[in-house]
RNA sequence: GCGCUCGUAGCUCAAUUGGAUAGAGCAUCUGACUACGGAUCAGAAGGUUAGGGGUUCGAAUCCUCUCGAGCGCGCCA
């Protein structure tokens, strides 16, 4: 716990302690204390509806309660400057913030650890994103699909959940039969020989490429096979082509996975029959039409769903029950699935087979990520699956870079349809909210230079009592909220939040900066306490830039 | 037709999950040091939170209806 929640707590304590003493509730009794950060400055510090939730119990006005709180509060104990009854009976405290200067050495002693608290305390959290089906190249809902992933799993890890990333690779099924044979029939054309696409191919150039590649590196010899040999051996190279080419992209997008699950795996190891296994014997499967099923409507789904087909294969629910029991037996107590938003109506029923196996469906957390539609030269840009034509995640890595589309997509809450701008995102001006951040890196970096070269250190004793301006309070309130803006993101799974804190100390730092010169040659104590303040932000910065996977350049 | 998600300033989005006068950025307008990086800063203007009704001390947030958008509603994955 750092110097800001210390207070906090010890104020939350203090205004427990004072409705017991004015005799409005018993110390049981008192309802959680709810502290605010009032969005404007003029309601102080700290703010606490406290009157108002006790006005029904206590059947008295909220503001004479508010009053009689006040009168039995104890100033000397938190680091009161100033109490304040107002609006419809908040209590409104204005701090002696200079507790905050402690919050410098702190961070500069933390470095990279800064921000990690332990309100996950350690609970076991499997998140699975992306798993695109490895048939074509991931495209602008897959990369928003990382990023967010991505950067929750960064943030729940700073907030010491311990955190799985998974890929569940759909090599299974349907689809990957499709893409045996739209390789095979790439690969007919790429020899001139004709050859039809599937009905439900894939037209990618990938594809087109592959086939290319297989014609030139094995000539004709395919042709004269056996036709479900050659479907047999075009399945693995069309797999092992497409997930070699995700990987890259993920990596090259600075996306990393622990586990890269196979749904054939569950096949082989005999994974689903367990799982049908166990779903038979609490009674939730029969038989009908020749095909087997869930009756997940026993568990508030729409309708039951099919696990066998009448031609004996497999739905594609039945191995993913598979896997998500197999994730639950794996000692996970927390499975959050990043889903995009054309499966949301797959929920129910993954909840029903979750409840129907005996665990409690609430361990499943589906986050849907809205569509994005791409916006350049102010016109949407059209995409379409039958021709393959889409802008990829490759394409958009590659013209507008890694450090915006990351930031693009982490800024936005995911439940809400995104509009990408490429021609902002691509623009290297002020127009472009990724730059406002990195700027105030940079310039963070430039000034401790300089600092360097006139042999300023911010190390060994300083005098704080120097940071005392308005705009430096600003900058250390800010800094202290760092933690706490971890927590609530991870908490609430919501990665923009941590855009919004960079957004909010970058400001901060721009503010400070343009009211205050940091080197002062005539003040060498003031300079280097004012230093250290730099470096904590600096470092403040680094940290929060790193959850959501954008660099933090030391110049621009 | 039914279900899910959503609708906030001209545009793109926030809003501490029911709190005070709904906030930022962009665009527009007015200003800033021969100074540590002007990709910056200070300020102005911009709103019936799609619309009606309800719940209560208090609603963008909860309930209800209407309108509008997107996505689902396969023995596809």
């Amino acid at each position: 716990m750092n110097i800001v929640e210390q207070v906090k707590e010890q104020l939350k304590e203090e205004i427990k302690q004072a409705v017991v003493k004015a005799g409005l509730a018993a110390e049981h009794e008192v309802p959680n204390v709810i502290l605010e950060v009032p969005r404007e400055k003029a309601h102080g510090d700290y703010s606490t509806n406290m009157a108002m939730q006790l006005a029904r119990v206590a059947k008295k006005a909220p503001r004479m309660i508010a009053e009689e709180i006040v009168n039995h509060f104890d100033k000397t104990k938190a680091s009161i400057e100033k109490i304040e009854i107002a609006g419809p009976g908040f209590i409104n405290f204005y701090m002696n913030n200079s507790y905050l200067t402690d919050l410098v050495p702190m961070i500069i002693k933390a470095g990279a650890s800064y921000g990690q608290t332990n309100v996950g305390q350690g609970e076991k959290v499997q998140v699975e994103f992306v798993s695109a089906n490895p048939t074509g190249s991931l495209h602008l809902g897959h990369a928003r699909g990382a990023a967010v992933g991505d950067s929750l799993c960064n943030i729940l890890e700073k907030a010491g959940f311990e955190v799985t990333r998974e890929y569940y690779i759909n090599d299974a099924g349907n689809q990957i039969f499709n893409l045996a044979k739209s390789v095979e029939a790439r690969y007919f054309q790429a020899l001139g020989i004709d050859k039809e696409m599937p009905e439900d191919g894939y037209y990618g150039d990938d594809i087109i490429q592959l086939g290319k590649q297989l014609a030139d590196e094995h000539g004709d010899k395919f042709v004269s096979l056996d036709e479900q040999e050659r479907l047999q051996l075009f399945r693995e190279y069309g797999l092992n082509y497409e997930m070699d080419k995700i990987k890259r992209d993920l990596q090259d997008f600075r996306v990393k996975f622990d586990v890269w699950y196979s749904e054939t795996s569950l096949y082989h190891n005999g994974k689903i029959e367990k799982a049908l296994q166990a779903l038979r014997e609490k009674g939730h499967i029969y038989e009908q039409d020749g095909a087997t099923w869930f009756r997940s409507t026993a568990f508030g789904d729409d309708k039951d769903r099919v696990l066998i087909k009448q031609d004996g294969s497999y739905t594609y629910l039945l191995p993913d029950i598979a896997y998500h029991q197999d994730k639950l037996q794996r000692g996970f107590t927390k499975l959050i699935n990043i889903w995009g938003a054309d499966h949301h109506g797959y929920i129910p029923r993954m909840r029903a087979a979750i409840e129907a196996l005996g665990y409690d469906p609430n361990v499943l957390e589906v986050e849907i990520i809205q569509l994005v539609s791409l916006y350049q030269n102010g016109e949407k840009v059209k995409m379409s699956k039958r021709t393959g034509k889409a802008v990829t995640m490759r394409d958009l890595m590659e013209e507008v870079g890694l450090d915006a589309t990351r930031y693009f997509f982490a800024m936005r809450s995911s439940d809400t349809h995104l509009d990408f701008d490429m021609d902002l995102a691509v623009s290297q001006s002020n127009e472009n909210p990724v730059y406002y951040a990195q700027y105030a890196h940079a310039r963070v970096c430039s000034i401790l230079r300089q600092g360097e070269e006139q042999k300023l250190s911010y190390e060994g004793e300083l005098d704080f009592a120097h940071i005392q301006s308005e705009k430096e309070i600003e900058l250390l309130k800010k800094l202290g909220e760092f933690p706490m803006a971890v927590s609530e993101a991870a908490l609430k799974r919501t990665p923009h939040r941590i855009t919004n804190y960079i957004f909010e100390l970058a400001s901060a730092l721009h503010s400070f900066y343009n009211a205050e010169k940091v080197i002062d040659p005539e003040n060498v104590e003031k300079s280097q306490a004012r230093l250290a303040l730099v470096k904590a932000v600096q470092i403040t910065l680094q940290n929060a830039l790193s959850l959501i996977g954008v660099s933090a350049p030391e110049k621009m």
